[in-house]
DNA sequence: ATTTACATCGTTTTT
DNA sequence: CGATGTAAAT
């Protein structure tokens, strides 16, 4: 056997590994040195071929592509070659030919956008290569910068257990800086600022820094004192923001030479999954890390890219090539998941695009059905569409879990929620009131964080009254004062609270609220996190105090008792985890992470939180102008267009086997009654894929036959039925308004101010109105709800 | 210090 | 419309 002979038998042995995937997918799972672009479309087996690629990186390392024979192999080696050719079975003594420089489990960094995205590639890593995957660091950006963090707390002068603050928290600290530093808070607002401090961070810009550049800018100034303010509370509650986290590795690293270094030569190799959603910091991180070996490999998905809002900056990856020259190039625009209708729906909707990679999907799965169209009455009527459509698919053999309804905004689930209980409808919700979100459950973490971080007034402040214990804000806000005055821990100004003349009112009772905390620090170190929290809410008063409100004590309750299996469990699948292991998973942790889909419930989320997964059959509802795209994006030019479509090429490249896409003639939005045309993205389709729904279709029928009956020509009266009225109040109670508008009408809005009617028809027994105002924006209403005012 | 009533506000998406 | 915050009353 010679050379050639071997090394194409070495490439057929480790071929077959891996005969699952296509040709493209080989090609990227087999390019494992230097820089290489993955784009992978939606559905196009984006995490396999990852978890394949680092399958193939550690046991085989770059033997498929290299010409590199580290010794030819006996007789003997040569026939177990064969065999392994032939049947896939490789004997372990044959393994050390297979192989070029391959790497250890801990040399790889992978790192994916979402907790769950990172759990499921670890599972499959599990599943593909044994235990040794556990040494491969696969996880989130923020969860992969705390493990550098904790590690080398000291450089950057924070303890090794700093806490991580949400964004709530933020917006307390926030706030408390514009009120510390006399601003108004209409001029400042919390939002804001953090946007601003954050976009700050994204450019590694510091407060001094952000003062100099807008020196000749008023408003930014003080926004320079808020961030120079806001990051001094952080260190001094031992505590980082989500943009600290990032910001401060890339600090250290870029500070220190050896801890580079270090990380540098221990990552050979680094994945990064949905690349077209990293900010400028993480690709400067990326690139810091991986500028000694430079086998990065980054996948993602122009068209997919969803979080510009969060800084998020699709350039990194439209410009990954240039940054990196001699990148490869490998496009995945096989799909896997849905029919040919529903990607070429999502083809044409993309292809309005500028500024694209361009790639067009396609499938063997065939063609499929059509794509049903659906226009309701109401906000109120497209609910009770879903949910007449859910109950239709459940006799026909289907599973609830075969169904999601994707939205634009969480308030968007209110009416598909109420039809669904009406039709007993299981159903669960994802985002919006999240579980860690809850008020008891915020409480009880508070309580956690302070026995874990002392220092964490932010979480302090929440709990320190709560239940009413005589501690109110301006005894608290001394206390504050006098710790920040004398540079001493609050809880130490709190023990000996006496000493104090300022707190004389209160003295008894935070000494006596120090002494619990103490106690339950005590407590911690000798029992179970669970046990922990029990005496807490027990001891503290906090069960008691929920008596207050009957309503929802049980709710409420129930919750915390959630909250005790959650930590159970966490102690469970965490061996000697601390209360801090347990504070900072939770931290990092949203919503989306708890999602399985064992339960047979129809599950409902934004389009955002339905990144990554897929279901049987998707309603999109909402397909509305001023929805979907929403109104701020339309206002912000293509831009804001762009990112909406992207979002609507998400959406509808969730769907398997059945989509649709419903809209409303008119929906209660933000307390009035607005008229939306249907979505221009709808129109983006070719027509051909769509179909009208029977529901539709029938009204129409008998709309016509109306028509012909009143004109007196009759209409053969066909199979279909008419449609049965809905058993529920279709509209409120008629507050129907004596007033009459027409065109050339001034008329008052609440919050539009004043406008010109330019155009008023009868719809129902109301009249839908467009108005113009003067803040140069015309609007749709119903007259009956908009509550006008009519001036002339 | 706490409760209540009233007003105002902003309304997208979230690691 | 709902959550959140402020002012006034207890």
């Amino acid at each position: 056997m010679d050379k050639s002979e071997f090394l194409s038998l070495r490439r057929k042995i480790i071929e077959r590994e891996f005969d699952k995937l296509n040709d493209m997918q080989k090609k990227a799972v087999f390019s494992t040195e230097g820089p290489l672009l993955v784009l992978a479309g939606a559905g196009s087996g984006k995490t396999t071929v990852l978890v394949n690629r680092i399958a193939n990186i550690i046991s085989h390392g770059n033997a498929w592509y290299s010409d590199d024979v580290f010794r030819m192999p006996s007789p003997e080696e040569e026939e177990l070659l064969k065999i392994a050719a032939e049947t896939g079975e490789i004997d372990e003594s044959i393994r050390y030919l297979l192989e070029d420089y391959p790497a250890k489990p801990w040399q790889i960094l992978a790192i994916t956008f979402t907790n769950k995205a990172a759990n499921e590639l670890k599972d499959r890593l599990l599943g593909m290569i044994g235990p040794e995957a556990d040494d491969i660091w696969a996880m989130t950006f923020h969860a992969a910068c705390v493990r550098i963090l904790r590690r080398n707390a000291q450089y950057i002068g924070f303890s090794s257990n700093f806490t991580i603050y949400d964004t709530d928290d933020s917006k307390r600290v926030i706030k408390d800086c514009i009120k510390q530093l006399g601003l108004n808070d209409k001029f400042y607002q919390p939002k804001q600022c953090i946007s601003e401090i954050s976009r700050a961070k994204d450019y590694l810009i510091t407060p001094g820094e952000y003062a100099a550049q807008n020196s000749s800018d008023f408003i930014k100034k003080n926004i320079a004192d808020i961030y120079e303010l806001y990051q001094e509370k952080l260190r001094a509650s031992d505590a980082m923001d989500f943009d600290d986290l990032i910001c401060y590795t890339v600090q250290l690293l870029r500070d220190n030479p050896e801890i580079l270094e270090y990380y540098q030569s221990k990552f050979r190799y680094i994945l990064i999954d949905e690349y077209q959603d990293t900010n400028h910091l993480q690709y400067l991180l990326v690139s810091m890390l991986a500028a000694k070996y430079r086998n990065l490999c980054v996948v993602g998905d122009d068209d997919q890219s969803i979080y510009r809002f969060r800084g998020a900056t699709i350039e990194n990856i439209l410009s990954f090539e240039e940054e990196y020259g001699g990148a490869k190039v490998i496009r995945l625009e096989q799909n896997y998941r849905s029919t040919q209708n529903i990607l070429d729906a999502a083809n044409g909707i993309i292809s309005n695009n500028l500024g694209r990679k361009g790639k067009k999907l396609w499938t063997a799965n065939g063609e499929g059905e059509k794509i049903i169209r659906h226009q309701a009455e109401s906000d109120r009527d497209e609910g009770y569409f879903v949910a007449g459509r859910v109950l239709r698919g459940i006799r026909e053999g289907m599973n609830y879990s075969d169904f999601a309804v994707l939205y634009r905004m969480n308030s968007q689930s209110n009416l598909v929620e109420q039809a669904f209980v009406r039709n007993g409808i299981p159903y669960r919700i994802i985002g919006g009131h999240k579980f860690y979100d809850r008020k008891e459950i915020k409480d009880a973490i508070a309580y956690l964080s302070v026995i874990a971080n002392p220092n964490d007034t932010v979480r302090l402040a929440r709990i320190i009254n709560e239940p009413k214990r005589g501690i109110g804000d301006s005894t608290f806000d001394k206390l504050i004062r006098i710790s920040e005055d004398l540079s001493l821990p609050v809880m130490d100004v709190m023990r000996s609270a006496s000493d104090y003349p300022m707190l004389s009112r209160g003295a008894g009772k935070l000494s006596a609220f120090a002494a619990f905390i103490d106690e339950c620090i005590e407590f911690s170190e000798q029992n179970p996190i669970e046990e922990l929290l029990r005496k807490v809410v027990n001891e503290s008063g906090y069960i008691d105090s929920l008596d207050l409100d009957r309503e929802r004590k049980q709710d409420r309750l129930e919750n915390l008792d959630q909250l005790v299996n959650n930590i159970k469990l966490f102690e469970e699948n965490n061996e000697d985890a601390t209360l801090n292991d347990f504070l900072q998973e939770i931290s990092l942790m949203t919503d989306i992470d708890n999602y399985n889909s064992d339960s047979d419930s129809v599950v409902m989320m934004t389009v955002h939180s339905a990144k990554g997964l897929e279901f049987n059959t998707v309603f999109l509802i909402g397909m509305e102008e001023n929805i979907f795209p929403s109104e701020l994006s339309i206002q912000e030019g293509s831009a804001g267009i762009e990112e909406e479509r992207r979002l609507a090429y998400v959406a509808v490249t969730r769907a398997k086997k059945h989509l649709f896409l419903s809209s409303c003639k008119y929906r209660m939005l933000f307390g009035m009654t607005r008229v939306n045309p249907e979505s221009r993205f709808v129109a983006e389709i070719e027509q051909s894929l769509l179909e009208k729904s029977e529901e539709n279709k029938r009204e129409e029928e008998q709309r016509s036959r109306q028509r012909a009956y009143r004109r007196g020509t009759e209409i053969p009266r066909g199979g279909s039925k008419p449609k049965s009225r809905p058993d529920f109040p279709f509209k409120k109670p008629a507050q129907v308004s004596s007033e009459t508008y027409k065109v050339g009408d001034t008329v008052r809005h609440k919050t539009f101010g004043e406008g010109v009617v330019l155009s008023a028809s009868a719809m129902g027994n109301d009249t839908m109105l467009e108005v113009a105002f003067i803040n140069g924006t015309t609007k749709k209403l119903m007259a009956n709800f908009a509550r006008l005012e009519k001036v002339k």
